[in-house]
RNA sequence: GCACCGGUGGCGAAGUGGCUAACGCGCGGGUCUGCAAAACCUGUAUUCGCGGGUUCAAUUCCCGCCCGGUGCUCCA
């Protein structure tokens, strides 16, 4: 089942397949590492999370390459105004970030590229650039990228700028451009800021080059795709591409997928606008990870998402309905036999949820298939009709599901955890709901130990007993379930 | 201003030129239970922003309008 994903480049739905039959190569913008990654950024990682995982669901396999971006005037300001150097600046911050990303169940790229590793590279595009007459050095030391050398410039991003006058509305004296609109390639060093001694002068690479660099370094001069937020194609995205494009003279990547923005209470998150909530204020207000991760990718990437409380707690009760049926599956004894209907409902639901993720990866699409299985599975058990030969048919479904998702198995209480540690270290306790607090106030074994007193209470018919116990359980987030194959607990 | 995207039940959201408009969450009723929980059954949009057009037929195509968002500048 071939994916088909919409193409910026092309502006329709595009099949994507490794161009070289093999191995898919990719490249995703990375993080800036200058501050603790807001959800917003999250999103699109997690939206590029679920293409790789469709990717290998079917069978491909993937090279995927991400830059850091640890270097640039945030950093640099940043990390003067903290008295460090940028290195162990942004050390912490990169740390934090991948830290997130297990948080959050998103796998590691193949490949991590630091710009501050890889300046070689990009000097040695800027010369090339310079060769073929599209790169210029002004007198401050600064190069510049010559946007008159690649007419295809725009192409991305639909922008026709040729009929934008140098001089009417920009300043083209600044920075002694020869177009008001070419864009630096490279930063002539400042006293006191962190540079690079290098063939092209004193200095630091600009953002754009960065990205070229890397990805023809790790990926090939042409590659598959290449993904990143919707902010990012114009003009991040399209300098890259008249950059690459003009050294090489080779088309750059095939395929440009654009993550949309995600809003908060329907308006646009970033850092500068500073209404922004990090994965680790979540967790601190009690949000499981998987609910985090569920609520960011179940709206497709191609569409805003406007996040929400109440979407936090509708992804969480989602999760639990998963969990509690899967519980069931494993944990139940059933008679033996087939029924051959559910297996029949089985492969349709793997089928549809498949095929939705292969359109454009439709995730709220490919939910319901699977839901629709839970259903139909669950009233087969209360009728009794379930046999022990289907049980192997769903629990194959609901692993294509977490294989994507990922949200079914419980890996919630290590993040909790490690935020609390965090909130601990850095002094920010002030921000841990009450809530949390009392959840984590009582250990496995008291709970264990409670639900067994509560148990022969019940058995000896002391239901006043039994109940008070249940409330103080409730009290500490800790759910209890009386069932046929005896009782189940769980952490809210 | 220009460009792009969206407006589907209480909320989130899928989808289609014509069968009963998915799915999830929530809410009401019921079954089960000592009571709950879980699960199931059932009810929750005579209707898909508004107006017009095309069509035998439009939520789905076209035009206009209104509303929301984003981009055009650093930003996932």
């Amino acid at each position: 089942m071939t994916l088909r994903l919409f193409n910026t480049l092309s502006g329709q739905l595009d099949p994507l397949a490794p161009s070289d039959g093999n191995v898919l190569r990719m490249y995703a913008c990375g993080p800036t590492v200058y501050d603790y990654a807001h959800i917003g950024n999250f999103r699109t990682f997690l939206q590029i999370d679920v293409l790789r995982r469709f990717l290998r669901l079917t069978g491909i396999e993937v090279k995927h390459v991400m830059n850091v971006t640890d270097v640039d005037d945030r950093i640099i300001r940043n990390a003067a105004e903290a008295g460090v150097p940028i290195g162990a600046y942004t050390a912490e911050y990169e740390r934090a970030f991948f830290e997130d990303l297990d948080w959050l169940h998103v796998e590691r790229p193949e490949q991590v590229a630091r710009a501050t590793e890889n300046i070689p590279r990009m000097v040695e595009l800027i010369q090339k650039l310079e060769e073929k007459g599209a790169a210029y050095r002004t007198e401050d030391g600064s190069w510049y990228f010559r946007l008159a050398a690649f007419p295809a410039y725009g192409k991305l991003s639909k922008k026709d700028l040729s009929g934008m006058e140098d001089g009417a509305r920009v300043d083209v004296d600044e920075y002694e451009k020869d177009s008001a609109r070419d864009f630096a390639l490279w930063k002539a060093a400042k006293p006191g800021e962190t540079s690079w001694e290098t063939l092209i002068g004193r200095g630091r690479p600009g953002w754009h080059i960065e990205c070229s660099a890397m990805a023809m370094t790790y990926l090939g001069e042409s590659f598959d795709l290449h993904a990143g937020g919707e902010d990012l194609m114009f003009p991040h995205h399209e300098n890259e591409i008249a950059q690459s494009e003009t050294a090489t003279g080779k088309q750059f990547a095939r395929h440009w997928m654009h993550v949309r923005f995600l809003l908060v209470d329907g308006r646009k998150m970033s850092k500068s606008e500073g209404n922004f909530y990090t994965l680790r204020d979540l967790l601190l207000k009690g949000y499981k990870a998987s609910a985090i991760r569920l609520a960011l990718i179940s709206v497709p990437y191609g569409r805003q998402l406007n996040f929400t409380f109440d979407g936090l707690t509708e992804a969480t009760n989602g999760i639990e309905r998963l969990r509690t049926f899967r519980a069931r599956l494993t944990e139940g004894a059933f008679a033996a036999g087939e029924n051959p209907q559910l297996r029949e409902m089985a492969q349709t639901a793997q089928q549809n949820f498949r095929a939705a993720l292969a359109d454009d990866l439709n995730t709220a699409g490919a939910r319901a298939p699977v839901f629709d299985l839970v259903r139909s599975a669950n009233t087969a058990i209360d009728q009794g009709q379930f046999l022990a030969g289907d049980r192997d048919a769903i629990l194959a479904v609901l692993k294509d599901f977490d294989s994507v998702f990922d949200v079914i198995e419980d890996h919630d209480a290590e993040p909790t955890r490690l935020a609390l540690e965090w909130a601990e270290q850095t002094g920010r306790m002030a921000n841990v709901a009450p809530e949390l607090l009392a959840r984590q106030s009582i250990t496995d074994e008291q709970v264990e130990a409670l639900v067994a007193e509560r148990a022969q209470a019940k058995k000896q018919r002391n239901f006043a007993r039994a109940d008070a116990i249940r409330n103080e359980l409730t009290q500490k987030g800790i759910l209890i379930e009386d069932s046929k194959d005896g009782v189940r607990w769980k952490r809210k």
